[in-house]
RNA sequence: GGCCACGUGGCGGAGUGGUUACGCAGCGGACUGCAAAUCCGUGUACGGGGGUUCGAUUCCCUCCGUGGCCUCCA
């Protein structure tokens, strides 16, 4: 099976050739963290942990190295810390346990490693060093900058030319730049500001640049060249294309990571998610609502390159799936790994650029496979191949509890109004029968008079 | 202003140079006291205009619309 994907840096489909198919690396920026993440930040997370899922299928679990930072140092953690009134150590613990609650939730794997800016300063200082040697950066007042006309091909993964950028610059340029496009490596700490012993003999201390982090953190866990990097398309220009200039200009080498992939910016009910507008939604607010399984099956219901239109009605539609999907699995235990014939043909499908949406198609037609025959291995085998989605990881009995707990009444007092309507059905009393299942109704709860004469519930949205 | 995406049936959303996925909703039927759930069946599409082609939703151009990025802001 080939891992075709789609790279930032052809514009095209490009197959996958790992550098050691042994140890496959992939590199995703991961949050900044001063607050809750957003169900945009949920995107990459979710879409990243698929492909970390389909690689390990594909190379070997143990042949995958996935690394995902934590940014903990940057001006809006200061403000949020000062503003709290705790310290910035304190602020990015709480905050990064907050996130890795939230993408537990979303039924994510914890990446092989998490690494900190702040405990990678010394790499950044070495590859800053080593750059400002090789006469790719220089100091200035204080701050370390990268000369982008050092680098000929700058620019080629956003394809943007220099002379447009400079031409369509609307931010001051500070005077200590050489070039109107040179960037910060590295910058001097005011008091009050976390600071560092800085690099190149500046006697002030200093903090690094928004990018050097990535590469430093990078390189330290995943070498000079490493075969995949994500992040959002926001991240393109600037950061990444900053990124590969680093990386690339300080261990002199044609490429930084073979392949970027970049997922598709998120809108909240058909517009742009900013607080200004009053529709910011938080991870952890959709999950007080909804299972988390339903956010990631929302989130995988539109390809990662697409833009996504995330909207209260796209997860009506992936609870109702996932209540017909539990139903057909039941507690069944998974079938995973070659052998099950479904699980390759969702990897095969996710092989094609990591098509979500056309496995979920496949999976409805699975699902319909299981449904008919009644055969426990053909349950079995749906679970495993929705499972390499991250989906269907649980049993159908902890989805019904997990359903059931979400709603208002108590499962005592349900059970007594159904006892109470199968009395007055007996005594064809309809209309009261009638008025009891309506007065659950309107509490979220469905009625169903099984064949045998009995009634049971679950809820609906 | 520059650069880059995207525009598919009522809604969501894949895909393809020629036989029009899939899900939800709708409609018809079975089941039911009536429903719900389930099952069976079923209609509707490819932003506008040019071009290439025997043939385009699919390729090219253009227009319109939407969105993103344009440097320290994930």
């Amino acid at each position: 099976m080939e891992l075709r994907l789609y790279n930032t840096l052809t514009r095209a489909k490009d197959p996958l050739r790992p550098f050691d198919p042994h140890n496959v690396r992939m590199y995703v920026c991961g949050p900044t963290v001063y607050d809750h993440a957003h169900i945009g930040n949920a995107r990459p997370v979710i879409v990243f942990d698929v492909l970390y899922r389909l690689l390990r299928r594909l190379y070997g679990t143990g042949h995958v190295t996935y690394v995902r930072n934590i940014t903990d140092v940057d001006d809006k953690i200061n403000a949020r810390a000062a503003e709290r009134g705790i310290s910035i150590r304190d602020l990015t613990e709480e905050t990064y346990r907050w996130f890795r609650e939230d993408t537990a939730a979303l039924g994510c794997l914890r990446p092989d490693v998490e690494p900190r800016a702040t405990e990678h300063i010394a790499e950044m200082r070495t590859l800053i060093e080593s750059l400002v040697a090789s006469g790719h950066a220089y100091v200035a007042e204080e701050h370390v900058l990268f000369h982008v006309p050092s680098m000929p091909d700058y620019g080629a993964l956003s394809r943007r030319p220099l002379d447009e950028m400079v031409a369509g610059a609307r931010v001051d340029v500070a005077p200590y730049k050489r070039d109107p496009t040179d960037f910060v490596l590295w910058k001097p700490s005011p008091d009050g500001v976390p600071g560092w012993p800085s690099p190149c003999g500046i006697a002030t201390p200093g903090r690094p640049g928004w990018h050097i982090e990535c590469s430093a953190m990078s390189w330290r866990h995943l070498g000079e060249t490493f075969d995949i990097h994500g992040g959002g398309i926001d991240l393109v220009f600037p950061h990444h294309e900053n990124e590969i200039a680093q990386s690339r200009c300080a261990f002199q080498t044609g490429v930084m990571a073979q392949v970027w992939m970049h997922n598709g910016f998120l809108m909240l009910e058909g517009e742009k998610m900013s607080k200004s507008l009053g529709n910011f939604v938080t991870i952890r607010e959709l999950l007080d609502e909804w299972p988390g399984e339903v956010l990631r099956l929302a989130m995988l219901s539109t390809h990662y390159r697409q833009p996504i239109n995330w909207t209260r009605q796209g997860l009506g539609f992936a609870a109702k799936t996932l209540d017909k999907w539990y139903r057909i699995v039941g507690d069944a235990e998974a079938e995973t790994g070659p052998d099950n014939p479904f699980e390759s043909e969702i990897a095969e499908r996710l092989a094609d650029d990591l098509n979500a949406p056309s496995a979920i198609t496949h999976l409805h037609h699975l699902a319909e496979v299981a449904e008919q025959e009644d055969d426990p291995a053909l349950r079995r085998r749906f679970k495993g191949a929705a499972n390499l989605l991250g989906l269907l990881d649980g049993t159908d009995s902890a989805w019904r509890t997990s359903q059931k707990a979400a709603v208002a009444l108590d499962e005592a007092s349900i059970a007594a109004l159904i006892a109470e309507r199968l009395a007055a059905r007996k005594a064809r009393d309809f209309k009261r029968a009638d008025q009891i299942r309506e007065e659950l109704a309107s509490k979220g709860i469905a009625l169903m008079d099984n064949k045998d004469g009995t009634t049971s519930w679950e809820v609906s949205r």
